[in-house]
DNA sequence: ATGGCTTAGTTCCTAAGA
């Protein structure tokens, strides 16, 4: 089975695409982020018309994320994060799809950096790291799928030297990337391309897709009884390219 | 200057993204 993380940038603007995509590929289960749209204007009709259930967690103007099922209904078990009761953020979706758990997020970007927008991504970072630390204790097959705005390591992007300011890249973020993994997480797309140089978002400004100037910041991360049944990682490169695409590209596990 | 973007909302500018 296909599972899928995919930061749309707008599922309004992004509809004919994502539908598109559905269609082509068939994937099992797909994670949406950046939904930049409101529960009331969710276009839920096309999306079940593609044969998928769904959850959704909205957010009017940006923000907003989504777990997507061919063929079934995911059952939701929980959405955002405990540990900020001031947090409004649409970021943190979770369900149960057959028997796998598949937790959907959107990590803040936190830029600029130093200041108050990285202390909101290191905080949400740690309060991802409790719930995941939950989600090993229950000793089942579960993924952790989204775009988590962290560059993990130096061959994870085109150019170290033009992120080594970016928020994407800094040390306290990707320590707290490698204390998740740490807990006993596969990041699949490592595992798959153990030499880096694979990306999955290129910035619309720059020429930046035309140049392949991109980095891997869309992450699917196994638990232990989800990496036994691990079959394959990859990148589908090709929407990229497409008219009216995302910045991000769709990334994708296989699991037996 | 990343050789100059894209989306959405309070819309003809501003905020946010990465």
């Amino acid at each position: 089975m296909k599972i899928v993380s995919y930061n749309v940038n707008g599922i309004k603007a992004r509809l004919d695409r994502l539908i598109e995509y559905l269609t082509e590929q068939q994937p099992d289960i797909v994670c949406l982020q950046e939904l930049k749209s409101s529960d009331e204007t969710l276009p839920v009709p096309a999306i079940e018309a593609a044969g998928y259930g769904a959850v959704w967690h909205g957010q009017k103007g940006f923000n907003g994320v989504a777990i997507l099922a061919r063929g079934q209904q995911p059952v939701e078990r929980q959405r955002g994060l405990a540990g900020d009761p001031e947090d409004a953020h649409s970021r943190y979706i979770e369900a149960e799809v057959g028997d796998l758990i598949i937790g959907g997020l959107y990590l803040p970007n936190g830029n600029p950096q130093p200041g108050p927008k990285f202390d909101y991504k290191l905080r949400w970072m740690e309060r991802l790291n409790a719930r995941a630390a939950e989600l090993l204790a229950e000793e089942r097959p579960a993924i952790l799928a989204g775009d988590f705005n962290v560059i993990p390591n130096d061959d994870d992007s085109f150019s170290v030297r033009a992120m080594a300011e970016d928020a994407l890249m800094q040390p306290e973020s990707r320590e707290r990337y490698r204390m998740l993994l740490a807990q006993g997480w596969t990041d699949a797309l490592r595992t798959r391309f153990p030499k880096g140089g694979v990306w999955t978002f290129w910035d619309y400004q720059a020429g930046a897709w035309q140049r392949d100037a991109g980095f891997r910041i869309d992450h699917l991360l196994l638990s232990p009884q989800a990496a036994d049944r691990f079959t394959g990682a990859g990148v589908d490169k090709e929407y990229r390219g497409r008219e009216k695409a995302s910045d991000h590209a769709p990334t994708w596990v296989t699991l037996r």
